[in-house]
DNA sequence: TGTGAAAGTCATTTACA
DNA sequence: TGTAAATGACTTTCACA
């Protein structure tokens, strides 16, 4: 699907703040209430619009440990390969895993309370499954950037 | 501030989807709707719901293409630091980036179209940026998780 | 904090350029 | 695609337990 200027300054509006009216949209777009409301039906309907989220905190929620986590497998055949993402993809404190090019397999993302935290989180989950081969954590010291909003 | 058991309830289901109606999240939690408007109201004001956001499918926009690089600067004076971190945050097509402990400096994540763009990104874009040492890119294969939602 | 009801605003549908 | 107007649903405020 083709997206014009106006399907475009409407997905970076909502990336900012998808509680706006369609009538504070429609303002700022120049456009009638009906047309900003077709547009973003039909931008949903296509799967552009994955879904709307409310975006919290860390600190305020004593989730102020942000770490990223490299893992590298013992072997990677299928099985364990599937296994591994499945059994990572149901720990919470992983909000992100990606499988990668390079020296490791996996590049995790991982939010905890505090350093301890992370370490028994280490120790009592992560190092529990099977087939993991080698680890390497890097702390966040601090975020220079964090946006979900992507450029059109 | 404390979260009691249904202000936890309220953020699991906003991070999933925050335009449900504060009726479907009163019949979900058993309260009024009044009851829901005000503690959404509160969360708000406190600072621990930072914002409610859109979220798109990469794939959808022709922003396919995800890169991890690590980043170490020549040196680490305030100046040079302060004079990264600024311009990096400035690159659209950095969505992240975290200062970390580790052999690198900075890890930052990178949306683009394809490994072309990414090409053009680090070339024309990144490494023109002055006090960088060394870089190492790695390449999102798959992704086996994503989300926003942290567990409370 | 909680509630239900009133007031005002918004999303959604419809008829039509 | 676009618009303006009607309707029903929702958010927000208020009076009160």
């Amino acid at each position: 699907m083709m997206l014009d200027s106006i399907d475009k300054q409407l997905l970076v509006l909502l990336q900012k703040d998808c509680k706006q009216t369609n009538k504070e949209l429609s303002n700022k777009l120049n456009l009638s209430v009906t047309a900003i409301y077709e547009r973003i039906k039909k931008l949903e309907k296509e799967g552009i619009i994955n879904k709307y989220v409310a975006l919290l905190k860390n600190e305020k929620i004593d989730k102020a440990f942000v770490a990223f986590c490299h893992i590298k497998l013992i072997q990677h055949s299928q099985e364990y390969v599937v296994k591994f993402e499945r059994e990572v993809a149901n720990l919470s404190e992983v909000l992100e895993c990606y499988h990668i090019s390079g020296d490791y397999d996996y590049l995790l993302k991982v939010i905890v309370k505090d350093m301890e935290a992370f370490r028994e989180f280490m120790v009592n989950k992560l190092t529990n499954i099977n087939h993991i081969g080698s680890t390497h954590s890097m702390f966040v010291i601090s975020e220079v950037k964090h946006t979900t909003g992507i450029n059109l």
